[in-house]
DNA sequence: CTGAAAGCGCTTACAG
DNA sequence: CTGAAAGCGCTTACAG
C-alpha cells in the first residue's frame, strides 16, 4: 500500500483520476514487458518465478484487473456463456437460474446473464439476445419462452445453444425440457384414483404458457382416458384468469375438483375458495403442478415437483461438451420426468353433490 | 436470405465455418466504408439515407452482430453495469433480482450479473468481483454480504459502487438497505402487544447473515424496552439450526412466542411444531421477517415485508444518477423501511401456562 | 456525408 | 525464459 506507482494517492483516491489501468503500468512497475504481464496474469507456465513474484507485487499494489474486453478481443475466445433468462421472481424460475449458476460453476464456466419481463414480448427479448451474441459467448442458454426457434435460427451455425426447460418442437436446436406430459398425466391419475368424476382444468392458452399449456392438455387427455367429465376453462398468463370461474363451478357442485397447471393458480383458486367459503378438500379438491414453492408443504398442496436441479446440470454438462465438441454430433433433446406430490389439497369427493 | 457474400451456405450452415462476421464483412456487401458501418450501427446521425439502407440490409442478410468488446473497447465505454448477487433461490433475492433488473431497463441501462451461492464464501465472490471489474462495467450493484467493504475499496474510486439491501456500515460506500431495525421493533411492539411475555429469539451469528442479525438484535431490544423475558437462542447460517432448541423450550411452556428473523427460519419451525404436536398461535405463537414468500398469506404467517421493489427502484435510480455525474457528491445512504404483515401465527398467550 | 488511419488493451506467434 | 511487433474488431478525430 506504499508509493503508489502512477501518483495516485491510495485512500481517498482521486474519482476520474483512476484513468484505467493497463498491463502497461503493470509493467512499468514490476520492470517486464508487457508480454511478461500478460503471461503472468493468464498463469502461463513459462515465467520464471522472480517475473512471476514481481507482477503479481506490482498488479497487487495497483490494484490492476485485467480488461477482459481487450483480452478476449485478442484471443477471440470467451469461456463464458450465456443465459436468458425469464422473470426469476417465478420460484421456479429462480431455482433454475440458481441452479444453472451453480452447475455452471461446477464446471468451470462462467455465466452472464440477462433476463426478460414477461411484460415486453419481442422486441426487448431480441435486444438482449443480440447483446448476448455480440458479447460473442461461447454458448447461449435460453430459459424463457420469449424467445422464438426463429429468432436463434441465425445463430445456430455460430454457437451451441440450448433450450433449457421450455419443451422444444422444432427438433433443430438443443433442448432439455422438463416431461410436461409426464406431470400432467401424473396429476390427472391422481385425481382420478381420488374417484372424481366431474373435473375443472384451466387450460392456458398455447401462446401465453407452451407448457402449461401442454400440462393442462396432457391433464385432459389423461382424464378423459379416466372417463371422467371434463370442464376446460381456458385462461390467459394471469394467475386470476379463470378464478372466478371455477369457485363457480365448485359453488354449483358441477366440479368435485379443479386442477390448475401451474401452482400460483393453485394458490389463487385456493385464495378465491377460500374468501367464496368453501372448503378444502371437503368441498372441492385441487391440484397444481411445479413443486417449487417454499411453505408447499405445510400448506399441503397437491403438486407435482418439477426436477429442476437435474434440468440444470443436464443444460450445462450438454453444453460444456457443446463448446469443447469440434463438430456437433446430433441434437440434444431431453425430456426430464419429476414426481408428484400428494398432499391434503385432494381427497375423495363429499357425497351431498348433486 | 440470398447469395451470401462469405460463401456460407444458409439453412444448415456449416457449423464452424462462421468465422466471425466482421464489420468489413458488412462493408464489402453493402458496398461502403467500414466507418459508415459503424456509424449507422451506432445510429449516428450523419449518414445519408441511401447507406444505411444499404448496411441494414447487409447486416440483416449476413445475421451480422456487432462485437460489443470491440465496440467498448474501442470507445471506452459501456452503459453496463454488473449485478453481483447472492443465491436467487431466496426468494427476497430472486425477487430483488428481477426488480432490479425492471428498473434498470426502465433507465435505459444493461445489468449483467453473476450469482454467487453461500456455500463459497470469499475466492469465488472476489473471483465474479474482479471478473466484472475486468469487463469494465460503468457500475456496480452488490446484493450480497459475502463481499466486504474492504475488497471493495479498490474499486471505489473507479467507478460508482453500491449496496442493495444489506446496511453498510462503513459510510463510505453508497448503500440503500431495508431498514431492519424498524423491522425487527415493529414485530416486536406486535408480539408484545399480544402480551407475551416469554419469548424466544433467533438470533443469527452477525458474521452468518448481518440483516438478519440486526432484525434480531432489534427484536430482543424493543421486546427488553417492553419488559418481556427474552430467551435467545444464538443460530448460525442453517434454518433448521435452534428449531429444536426452541420447540423445546415451547413445549416446556418456558416461552409463549418464538420470533424468527427470517420467513424460512418460520417455516422450518413451524413445521417442527406441527412434528411435535403443537398448535400454532393455540400453543406458541410464531413470528417471521421477508414477507415476500408466495402463499404467506394462506399459511396465515405473521411478518414484515420489506420492501423489495421501493428497493430496486432507488438503487438503480441513484446509480443512474452517480454514473451520469462528473463529480461525486456525497455518499448515499438511505434506509427503507416496510409493514408489519399480521398473521394467524400470532394470537395472545394461553393462560395455561405454568 | 464519407473514408483512411490511428488507437483501444490485450494475446500470440516469432525471434532471441 | 523474455520481448518487439502484428493483430483482434471496433470507434473516432481528421481530412476531404
Amino acid at each position: 500500500m506504499t508509493g503508489p506507482v502512477d501518483g495516485r494517492a491510495e485512500g481517498a483516491a482521486p474519482p476520474g483520476a483512476a484513468g484505467d489501468l493497463t498491463m502497461e503500468d503493470v509493467a512499468a512497475a514490476a520492470g517486464v514487458s508487457r508480454t511478461s504481464v500478460s503471461r503472468v496474469m493468464l498463469g502461463q507456465k513459462k515465467v520464471s518465478e522472480e517475473t512471476r513474484r514481481k507482477v503479481f507485487a506490482a498488479a497487487e499494489r495497483l490494484g490492476y484487473v485485467p480488461n477482459v474486453l481487450a483480452s478476449e478481443l485478442a484471443s477471440r475466445g470467451t469461456s463464458t456463456i450465456g443465459l436468458l433468462l425469464r422473470d426469476a421472481a417465478n420460484p421456479a424460475y429462480g431455482l433454475l437460474f440458481t441452479q444453472l449458476q451453480e452447475a455452471a460453476h461446477a464446471a468451470d464456466l462462467t455465466l452472464v446473464s440477462m433476463t426478460i419481463t414477461a411484460d415486453d414480448r419481442g422486441r426487448r427479448q431480441v435486444a438482449s439476445l443480440h447483446r448476448l451474441m455480440g458479447m460473442r459467448v461461447a454458448g447461449l442458454i435460453v430459459a424463457t419462452g420469449g424467445v422464438t426457434s426463429e429468432q436463434l435460427e441465425p445463430f445456430r451455425a455460430r454457437i451451441p445453444i440450448m433450450r433449457a426447460g421450455r419443451p422444444e418442437t422444432t427438433d433443430v436446436i438443443h433442448a432439455v425440457s422438463y416431461d410436461e406430459q409426464h406431470a400432467g398425466r401424473t396429476l390427472a391419475d391422481h385425481v382420478a384414483a381420488a374417484r372424481h368424476r366431474d373435473v375443472a382444468v384451466l387450460v392456458t392458452a398455447e401462446s401465453e404458457s407452451f407448457p402449461e399449456y401442454v400440462r393442462a392438455t396432457a391433464m385432459a387427455a389423461a382424464l378423459a382416458g379416466h372417463g371422467v367429465r371434463i370442464i376446460p376453462v381456458p385462461v390467459r398468463s394471469d394467475p386470476r384468469d379463470g378464478v372466478g370461474e371455477v369457485v363457480s363451478l365448485a359453488r354449483e357442485g358441477r366440479v368435485t375438483a379443479i386442477m390448475c397447471p401451474s401452482d400460483y393458480r393453485q394458490l389463487e383458486v385456493l385464495r378465491a375458495l377460500a374468501a367464496a367459503g368453501l372448503s378444502v378438500p371437503r368441498d372441492v379438491s385441487v391440484s397444481g403442478c411445479d413443486g417449487v414453492l417454499w411453505g408447499a408443504d405445510l400448506l399441503g398442496l397437491t403438486t407435482y415437483r418439477i426436477p429442476v436441479e437435474q434440468l440444470a446440470a443436464r443444460t450445462v454438462s450438454h453444453m460444456a461438451r457443446l463448446i469443447a465438441e469440434d463438430t456437433p454430433a446430433g441434437v440434444v433433446s431431453e425430456r426430464l420426468a419429476g414426481a408428484l406430490v400428494p398432499g391434503r389439497t385432494v381427497g375423495p369427493p363429499s357425497n351431498e353433490e348433486s
